[in-house]
DNA sequence: CCAATGCTTCGATTAGCATCGAACTATGAA
DNA sequence: TTCATAGTTCGATGCTAATCGAAGCATTGG
């Protein structure tokens, strides 16, 4: 009678309603923040913190540390399949959650991240970069070429400043709405401020999403198509 | 965080070990009564009866009456597939438990279920069973051939007298660690205490685990490669 | 260095619920 | 009818875990 895999400790997992809500919230795809999480699932972020432990040491969610930001996503698509087979289960009055509202869509083409660009063309960007051979992306480290040097003081940064500071010029981070990385580090973060100045993209206050000018698009797709 | 479908209702309902227990014990496809029901949870009648109120308002399990019991029966395939997929998450991701000593090898390989064989050597009896002929298995039900009831005669088994009695004859019961079935019912029973008489293996006084003799898996091998 | 932000740990409180003993209802058999 | 078996309801008990306030780390930005 005790035989057989601890379902219920799953399964009490996924049962209680904040963490149930945790994990219907990353349903979606997207990495989110213990912040984020914790305001989906409307508890405290002391209280997340706890659930999203125990979902972490569960196996349900895998956990990315970036920066002082820790982002959840779900360990699987095991488990993404489970919740599916659970939400049929209990569809009986219920409706499931509707998502990708215009909003979504800006967000999914550019945003910030911290203070980078991250979204499709943070994405696009930072494969154009190592395709350029702008960034060395040899073995673990990301470093700047000397040619991207080049480039990057041209376009109005700073380089050396940069480099002097503690925090490190070039880092990836992993963009979870492309599922491939886009650049951060202090040379994102100036690289997207310049962008700002030059009047390509400003920030929506509201949120996450930054709009681009119709110039300002041109002009990065300029910069992109750069001759290697 | 809005509402959706109420997973986590599901997800507390079978997250209940006596619960889970019940569920478990369900999907081998058989309906089972209350009494039987609340052995295998390990609980009270009154407890389990409880518990299958809940789970039946809960639409994971339907009721038929026949004269004074109750059977019990999985609601559905989808029902059994989310028990199953948590299994599959419960036996990967609960790495408190898939620490592999020695005892767990041993736990892999072979213990009782209940009183019949499992694990690697209990689905490989099935498997081999099946495609020897010794087992029908058209449609849902699970039958012994002529065939395979004089091969158990022959191996010491009285075949009618357990076909007689009120239990079923030959049940299938997945196997969690292999993902398949092996034999239950109390041909499974007397299939196991069978070689438990012969000296094959025995019980570990301790826990689940079988330990076959040396002699008794050469004998087991033989059993098996017996040629169609 | 300091301030701000994101997250975690601690402690205390609270609520829910699983459990069982005992008593109760219902069905079937002699 | 009377007895036996199957299952349910009730009340009391005890344990577990969710929750949040407050304080503690850790990382980043200036």
């Amino acid at each position: 009678m005790k035989e057989g895999p601890d379902i219920a400790r799953i399964a009490s997992l996924i049962g209680d309603p904040a963490r149930a809500n945790i994990l219907t919230a990353l349903m979606a795809g997207k990495a989110l923040t213990a912040s984020e999480l914790a305001s989906e699932a409307g508890v405290t972020a002391q209280t997340a913190s706890t659930h999203l432990s125990r979902l972490v040491s569960g196996g349900l969610l895998i956990l990315r540390r970036q920066g002082r930001h820790k982002y959840f996503a779900l360990a699987s698509d095991e488990v993404a399949k489970v919740l599916e087979g659970l939400m049929g289960l209990a569809a009986h009055g219920g409706h499931l959650r509707t998502r990708t509202g215009p909003k979504d869509r800006a967000m999914k083409k550019a945003r910030v991240c911290y203070n980078h660009l991250a979204g499709e063309m943070g994405t696009r960007l930072f494969d154009r970069f190592v395709g350029l051979g702008y960034l060395d992306r040899s073995g673990n480290s990301l470093r700047l070429s000397p040619l991207g040097k080049s480039v990057m003081v041209d376009f109005g940064i700073d380089v050396d400043g940069l480099a002097g500071a503690r925090a490190p010029l070039c880092r990836e981070c992993l963009d979870w709405s492309e599922r491939t990385s886009h650049l951060a580090g202090s040379l994102g973060r100036s690289l997207f401020s310049r962008m700002v100045d030059l009047g390509w993209a400003k920030r929506d206050p509201a949120g996450r999403a930054v709009i681009f000018s119709a110039k300002g698009e041109q002009a990065f797709e300029a910069f992109l198509s750069a001759k290697a």
